[in-house]
DNA sequence: GTCACTTGATTGACACGTCAATTATGGCAT
DNA sequence: ATGCCATAATTGACGTGTCAATCAAGTGAC
């Protein structure tokens, strides 16, 4: 099928490039406020939050890899160096030795409280308040246009 | 004044979510298909092709990384890799003896034609077939609005 | 000419991500 | 209970990105 075959306009390709570069520029801008502010990454961000809204402030390891669509190894990863900084701690599992539980310790909650406000702002400042009420919308619409098509994608 | 200290609605934050983590499944599926049709990274194949459209396949270090917006040092490390694997060549500039003019080499431009094809091809197939003409043009607003906010915030 | 200052580019240290092994335990069939 | 496979998590190797420091060569003041 000639389809298949077919490659973007100039125009397309030209939008691509502006949507892809600019959530990038976007993801840095953000990362690095959030580095200065807190001292977190944003990787760090996502753990802490994640821990931060679980039952007892703790979860499996590979729970908490799903929760944050993180593969197993990376996760493993950054809580080492988590743990190094005394973010979060690793205790066994009670029910399946094989098992970690990620508990989020007083120090680490105490740098996500302090790091969310800020963080939230500058997502309003750089994301919300640069666009209409119906680009904002937009925006919603083809983020989940491009995800329902990329999943679509990947099973069949 | 009050403005600096609010924080987004669950909605919009909900959005913003959704635009992140959908460019970023984008950029790392497109990254991985590029990966496996070609042996590029999507580093490799920015850096490839600014060289071959440039003036005898050649550019100045700094002329590349102002080309393509990356930091020089990042630039000098992957310009490394590329140069182990054959990719492109490191060269005396004539007119600045402390320059460097990078050359795309015969076989950094084959394996760049070979590659743009199908990552050209893999672009419309995941980002331009997944939306409609008005979802499309909406992402291109949106990218320029939020482009636009972001230097306008950097410079002032 | 020489001193200070800038500019072009690289380097080293370290955080981050991915892939392919590896380790250890759980669980089941026989 | 043994053997075999699946699962939980970690590890090692390596590519990638950032920051600060470095080095060498141009440039201008004097």
């Amino acid at each position: 099928m000639s389809t298949t075959r077919r490659v973007p306009t100039r125009d397309e390709l030209r939008i691509w490039r502006d949507y892809i570069e600019t959530a990038d520029a976007l993801r840095s801008m953000l990362g690095a406020r959030l580095q200065s502010d807190s001292g977190l990454s944003s990787g760090d961000y996502t753990v802490l939050l994640a821990l931060s809204e679980a039952d007892g402030r703790q979860l499996r390891s590979s729970a908490l890899a799903a929760q944050i669509g993180w593969e197993r190894s990376r996760l493993s990863h950054h809580l080492g160096r988590m743990e190094r900084r005394g973010l979060i701690a690793r205790e066994d599992c009670p029910t399946d030795n094989r098992g970690a539980e990620i508990v989020l310790t007083a120090a680490g909650a105490t740098v996500f409280e302090d790091s969310n406000g800020p963080h939230l702002r500058a997502i309003r400042e750089v994301f919300v308040d640069a666009l209409t009420p119906e680009q904002l919308a937009a925006a919603g619409e083809v983020a989940s246009a491009l995800r329902v098509h990329l999943t679509d994608r990947d099973l069949p």
